[in-house]
DNA sequence: ACCTGAACACCGTTCAAGT
DNA sequence: ACCTGAACACCGTTCAAGT
């Protein structure tokens, strides 16, 4: 590679690692390690380079996890889309939902960094055809704006709120114990079944009633 | 008070501070300085004490942000409920959106610790309202939690979105620029508008629309 | 009983110097 | 042109020693 960049007409020292190269190695690390040990230090260890060589190749870390995201985002296969334009969106955001549940810090990547405006052009399938089918169904572009974002928020509250919330029931035992009957009468009957009747997880129901209730017929 | 103390029966070093003035304080810099500041250190500087010092009154940081976000919700005035138990709902989940929009931090404590098992009994009223007025619609006690929780997702969906979009619409001026209208028509045809057309907010409208999903008359 | 500073094990990032 | 280590300005937390 050196030989090559100096016969190439470049000079000077020949890189050790590249974009793509420490893309993949934070994928590598997140996968192993799990998100919140990706850190700039840790990233540079797993390539073997010094811990600030990255900052020559990605701006900084806000900007790592931007090109991860979108890579990652880029790489959601479209699904086959129905005719019928509310089943259609109730696809293409479950397509979204299972990408972003599978690794949920990309979830939180895109909340920290405020909205779609920073998805790369290959990842915004999804947006263009909800919007596309909610001005099929007789919507104005802004309606169409507006169904896309309430979509949004409750995908993002529910990816965010499942991934944070305890594997297993038991681990909180004392649930909604000794609370006042008189003030809370059906938390206290529930008490300790909390966890249970609130686990099972029901995505695409939710989000079909969503739509129904954006996009009454 | 170290007199005070001593005439108590106690002994050893009189404390400098106390749980309450730790609150205090914790509030006040995250007020004055913004959520990112809270830290274990300035926080004893803005007290006056060691930095370590509070690890004698809260067990670590986390403890620390749940006792705050517990004392901010039972601030949370209860507003007159309506009769009809969809307008119940929606006014109980208003209530807890603007607080929590007022303070964008509570709310990503809240996803960061999973779930409202963590809120002390003093804030559950309105989750109580939303599963007692789903009942009342003829639903079942596992349905009314649904209910909520889905409630809950769009709710902090919405404001963990909210809170990290940028504030003014002209700081990422070009948008959608240079997308190809082939594969994504309505996103050009959008473009530098989307930021004008997504800015202008409307939580209860959506809240209404979701609540009609959820339930149908 | 309560507080303290030193210390540990980390962060992200800048920058002068080196190849 | 690209890489490096030292350095800066921070984190949260533990713990022995002090009052």
């Amino acid at each position: 590679v050196a030989q090559r960049s100096a016969s190439n007409g470049r000079t000077g020292r020949p890189p050790v690692t590249s974009r793509a190269e420490i893309l993949a190695a934070a994928r590598r690390l997140i996968d192993r390690d799990g998100w919140e040990k990706l850190t700039v230090r840790r990233l540079a260890a797993e390539l073997g380079i010094g811990p600030t060589t990255m900052y020559h190749h990605v701006r900084d870390k806000e900007a790592l996890l931007l090109l991860l995201l979108n890579e990652y985002a880029s790489q959601i296969p479209q699904p086959e889309l129905p005719g019928d334009p509310k089943e259609r969106i109730v696809t293409a955001t479950i397509a979204i939902h299972d990408a972003l549940a599978e690794w949920p810090w990309a979830a939180e990547v895109l909340t920290a960094n405020g909205f779609v405006g920073l998805f790369a052009a290959s990842s915004l399938w999804p947006v263009e055809t909800i919007i596309a089918a909610t001005v099929e169904t007789g919507r104005t572009l802004e309606q169409a704006v507006d169904v896309f974002r309430n979509i949004w928020f409750y995908t993002v509250g529910e990816i965010l709120v499942q991934a944070h919330s305890p594997r297993r029931a038991i681990e909180r035992d004392p649930f909604f114990t000794d609370l006042d009957p008189a003030k809370t009468p059906h938390l206290a009957a529930i008490g300790n079944d909390w966890p249970l009747l609130a686990t099972h997880p029901n995505y695409a129901g939710g989000l079909k009633s969503l739509i129904n209730g954006l996009l009454p017929d």
